[in-house]
DNA sequence: ATTTATTTTTAGACAAATCTAAAAATATTT
DNA sequence: AAATATTTTTAGATTTGTCTAAAAATAAAT
């Protein structure tokens, strides 16, 4: 049984597996935690203690299978949780964040398999991202980044890479929500920016939103 | 902001409250809680520094108007997080207390009122306790234990005072549950066991049983 | 009204999660 | 390859919530 603050050490661990090849740096926890590096090492010695990592002194830490599991159970959970608020509470996407990381702490199995079914197992959070079943399974769902789109082709708005809640509100202020589709006009070779046809209008877009939405080609 | 803990002890020193008439003894607290009194002790200056109690040396506790407040709206939350488990998620209702302990604690104002829109602004839990609405209002309904009710009398059954599984439990194999209705036959001066005509059957309830069933006359 | 029993509080300790400051190990630079 | 910089760990302190054991206050009983 983990304490909440183990769970949340976890789950910033495997997210930094996800896009890390090596091992985890105790700076990289301690950054994404916001807190020192010296309460990552004390944290570390507990997660290694529980066989959720693996750490040997001064090198990086690597997830288990069994951390591998335990973290994907806590994702689960979360974005199951913003599934419902958005839903079936009416929250907007840029309000879910916070309360989902509460939520997701909540132990009971029975709860969070009931809530899956209760909400018709879906597949992906109100941010595109995937929800591992109960197994631990993640669904692939192919995306591509604005930035890595082709002129002239037309795509689906499937996720946000960023999800805090400014570029959240700025996409609601553009009228872009998952699932809506433009043609990609031109990409900027000067800033990076894109411009895309949506609904009717030209939009450009800045380097910087283009690379934190996800899209698919239609 | 509270702690768990706080709020916990907050909820116990409400309850109590309802029924003691003077201070709340720290001992009373303690078994509650299933800790120790020196526990209570240093708990009780938090509570007291935060003015959600009053207290003083040797005397018992008792709650201000800031600390009743507060525990009416943990208790509002654990009602309405039971009414969603047994409503939404097919929970039976003597399975819903313990997580309603830990979702009774998640800290958002919109969380909780969006929740009890959902739920269709609910009176009652599975239990039949009433749920105080968003301003701390308990909606008043007419009961009586079992024990107290005169014979030859139709009821029907409205709550439980004990919510233990067991007890609930014991309720679901006679078939006994909220909005049951049955005719009161024979208060037995011997044991204090009660008879009822319910579903064509007479049935005896131990004392126990009928010292923690609330009922009202139909 | 003393003595005895109970309750409550205090004092000191511990585990969890954090911090600061300093030491140790590793990386980087010239 | 030595000097410098960065990262990581250790050591010791703090806060929260708990405990045990002892002291103090209150309640009960003879």
């Amino acid at each position: 049984m983990l304490t909440h603050s183990e769970e949340n050490y976890l789950k910033v661990i495997y997210h930094l597996s996800q896009t890390e090849d090596g091992g985890i740096s105790t700076n990289a926890i301690a950054q994404k935690i916001d807190t020192k590096a010296s309460s990552v090492t004390d944290m570390i010695k507990k997660l290694k203690e529980k066989k959720l990592i693996t750490h040997q002194k001064y090198q990086g830490v690597f997830i288990t299978a069994l951390g591998l599991q335990t973290a994907k159970m806590i994702i689960r959970k979360h974005r199951l949780w913003e599934v419902f608020l958005v839903d079936k509470l009416n929250f907007n996407w840029d309000e879910v964040h916070d309360v989902a990381e509460e939520l997701e702490h909540i132990k009971s199995e029975k709860l969070i398999n009931a809530l899956d079914a209760f909400l018709g197992y879906p597949k992906e959070d109100p941010h595109g991202d995937p929800i591992p079943n109960a197994k631990g399974e993640i669904p692939y769902r192919e995306k591509e980044l604005l930035t890595e789109t082709e002129e002239n082709n037309n795509y689906m708005c499937v996720g946000v890479k960023d999800t805090s809640a400014a570029f959240l509100q700025y996409l609601d202020r553009q009228k872009i929500a998952l699932g809506s589709t433009f043609m990609v006009l031109k990409h900027e070779n000067f800033d990076h920016s894109v411009t895309i046809l949506f609904q009717e209008n030209e939009l450009t877009l800045s380097k910087v939103v283009a690379h934190n939405l996800f899209v698919k080609k239609i």
